[in-house]
DNA sequence: TTATTGTACGCAACCAAGTTGCATTTGTCA
DNA sequence: TGACAAATGCAACTTGGTTGCGTACAATAA
């Protein structure tokens, strides 16, 4: 929480009620979040800013690599603090989300592959579906 | 082609003018497509089907296991024809995909640590992003 | 404390992807 | 060839996301 507020700061953002909020959000969040989720979180914050607001904040979070985009399968676009390096593992039917750690040696065959065909890797998505203990 | 067309006859699916196109484009494609990308590359097959149509019978197509969903770090849908295992590099510029065969190893990490929390896996996204050779 | 200024925000209108209900057409098989 | 279910089209709608523009407000300096 005070580690996104020193990363606003650090960036020149202003403190907001709406930045605030959601540095605590993403901060308790155990799991990345589309914005319709953050919306309705918000609501207990007794904010309700536009949308337009929202969208447009996460750019510049994006930007300024507070947050990043998450991808699961589907089409929408999740966001959760940069921190570790880890991955999901997400279950399909209640959207549980448990984080996975594992050694990069994968990330290496890729990052050797790549190099062949002169690709320049920047960023990836490995993540993994499934049913979690309670909804099997 | 033929193994497509082969595939809508075992799960009794009718051969329609659109069926025969889309196991074209699809055994054609190079990459995974998009729903905007199938409608226009259709119309070089002189066929103008409402998007409606399109949307269904990929519902099929998912259902029969001809084709399957495949996200890239964004949020749009696109789909391959069911075969290999592979992953994807993927040209953020030009949207060039370059196909990678890695060992399995990670997947088996992966699925270790599902098995511990009692996770049952399905499916994974492991794609990645960067630039080509030519755009970089 | 107040004045200033650019950042942050709201609103309305819009766009594109995807969905739903219902009516019509068409492939297949008897 | 006729009958029927599968496939298709159309219109209307929903949802996620965007754009332009005017207003509010946090931070800084006086």
């Amino acid at each position: 929480m005070e580690y996104v507020l020193r990363k606003y700061q650090a960036n020149s953002l202003r403190l907001t009620k709406l930045r605030e909020a959601l540095a605590g959000i993403f901060c308790q969040a155990e799991k990345p979040l589309t914005v319709p989720e953050i919306l309705s979180e918000l609501k207990k914050y007794t904010l309700e800013p536009n949308k337009t607001t929202v969208y447009r904040e996460f750019e510049i979070l994006l930007k300024n690599k507070i947050l990043k985009e998450v991808y699961f399968n589907d089409d929408k676009k999740r966001y959760e603090i940069i921190h570790e390096h880890h991955h999901h593992l997400v279950c399909k039917k209640c959207a549980k989300v448990i984080k996975i750690d594992c050694d990069q040696s994968f990330e290496l065959q890729v990052e050797r592959q790549a190099k062949k065909s002169n690709f320049v890797l920047e960023n990836s998505s490995m993540e993994f579906f499934g049913k979690c203990s309670k909804c099997n």
